[in-house]
DNA sequence: AGGAGCGTCCCACGGAGTGGGACAGCCGAG
DNA sequence: CTCGGCTGTCCCACTCCGTGGGACGCTCCT
């Protein structure tokens, strides 16, 4: 395994030696990334293995109760991922911060109520309040494009790390990229980022930044509600507002 | 590994030959365990390991972000472990189900809600509410011994393995045992099961058992107070509906 | 400087993981 | 009933990846 292949590896393929954790993973992940419970062949063809090698690693996650074999032999995800995902520590420390400030933006608002942190593309949701209004499936776990979202928006805009954004405005045209570059100013000026619709149609976001203790962005709160009732200007202030008590009570803690 | 060692290995030791697999669980285990963000050092004396096994296992974790790498490198449970626990079926559906009532209830009460499901000699909490906010686990992962919580009692009354019950009343002396039967032959026709400060002094908690479509019991919610506050017979109605009203919102869905 | 602690890296060794293929069970079609 | 196609599992020779003792570099104390 590691990183460098020391003697150059030539033709195409993956190469790059592919360690056990990585078909763990791979499995893990397929199965996470299907809806409903998976059979071990589909598994196979998703993760590129064989349906031995498949099988054979996946009774050792069933074993450890990493996975759960149903009646039909398919399997999902288990209980143990659960116990291991509830104890993740940034996740459950923001969350924690955010719960009753995530309530009081709902109380006030009525719209969704979300909270974001970032990875790599994506911004991934550590929890959501429903809103009253049509909803798209927004659930903890999940992903969003960090580029065309509002809590993106909100999250790039005080992202310390020049690269994470470079990266990801690469794969924007030039004139896009610096139009990109200039909403980023905007949010920082305001403390809050907006999306009228661009990542979801009919959809309006706004988004503010959560800070840790030193200073540093860990995520976004969100609202979101259908374009026709819900006005972003209107509901600025209040973000920002959630956004800077989630941080301080962040630091508090 | 596998299983059965096909050979007979003489000595005490650990033997059973250990997996890859097995090893990067321990380190996940030993980092969930522990509290705060955990040395490498210390995994490896947590789980037996060399110093140098560990360094390079948790470096695989880190690379894929089941594990985070603090500054002062020390290692926490990671984005990726949340995320896939985020997805984890049965307790996603559970919990979605339980909300609500989880909220009625606490609602009704003031007291703390749990839902719970069962695993080996264990209780494990999906959700526990406290505050306002459903959805927002404040001790989700926790674990409470089966045999002496109310939740553990309310699961077993209803377990149709027999095995499992056995199993576990197993280790109490023959007549604590048949009292435990007893026991849970009342919370059969009852659908609650109490304790009053065994598992946890100074504590008084009701459960009802949740079930679902195919009238398995899968889980079971639970209320818990002070013991000089809250009134077992006048929880034990609110819980029992609670109880039911998950089962049904269980088989609705 | 010296020492004690940490985490990482190196690399010869060997056992653990690999996966093609045989196999058994389960359907629905012929 | 028998066939073919579909599952998931098991076997086992081959080999490659993980192993871990020990060297190393680092940061803190004393």
């Amino acid at each position: 395994m590691y990183r460098l292949d020391t003697y150059g590896m030539r033709s195409a393929q993956t190469a790059a030696t592919i360690s056990v954790l990585d078909r763990y993973l791979a499995i893990l992940d397929a199965v996470k990334e299907s809806e409903r419970s998976t059979s071990i062949t589909e598994l196979a063809t998703r993760t590129n293995m064989p349906k031995s090698t498949v099988s054979r690693l996946a009774a050792g996650l069933v074993d450890q109760r990493f996975l759960v074999r149903n009646a039909d032999g398919t399997v999902g995800l288990g209980l143990r991922v659960f116990e291991l995902g509830a104890r993740a520590g940034l996740p459950r420390r923001l969350m924690t911060a955010a719960a009753p400030v995530m309530r009081e933006l709902w109380e006030a608002t009525g719209d969704r109520v979300g909270i974001w942190v970032h990875h790599g593309a994506e911004m991934v949701s550590l929890a959501a309040v429903a809103g009253r209004l049509p909803m798209l499936p927004t659930r903890a776990g999940m992903r969003s494009p960090a580029l065309t979202t509002a809590s993106g928006k909100a999250f790039l805009a005080f992202c310390a790390d020049r690269t994470v954004v470079d990266r990801l405005s690469a794969e924007l045209v030039p004139d896009a990229a610096s139009g990109f570059r200039h909403e980023l100013d905007l949010v920082r000026a305001s403390n809050v980022a907006t999306d009228a619709g661009v990542a979801y149609p009919g959809i309006v976001a706004v988004a503010s930044p959560v800070f840790s203790a030193d200073r540093t962005v860990i995520g976004a709160v969100s609202l979101a509600g259908p374009a026709d009732s819900m006005n972003a200007q209107h509901a600025a202030p209040l973000v920002r507002a959630a956004g800077l008590s989630m941080s301080r009570r962040l630091s508090a803690a």
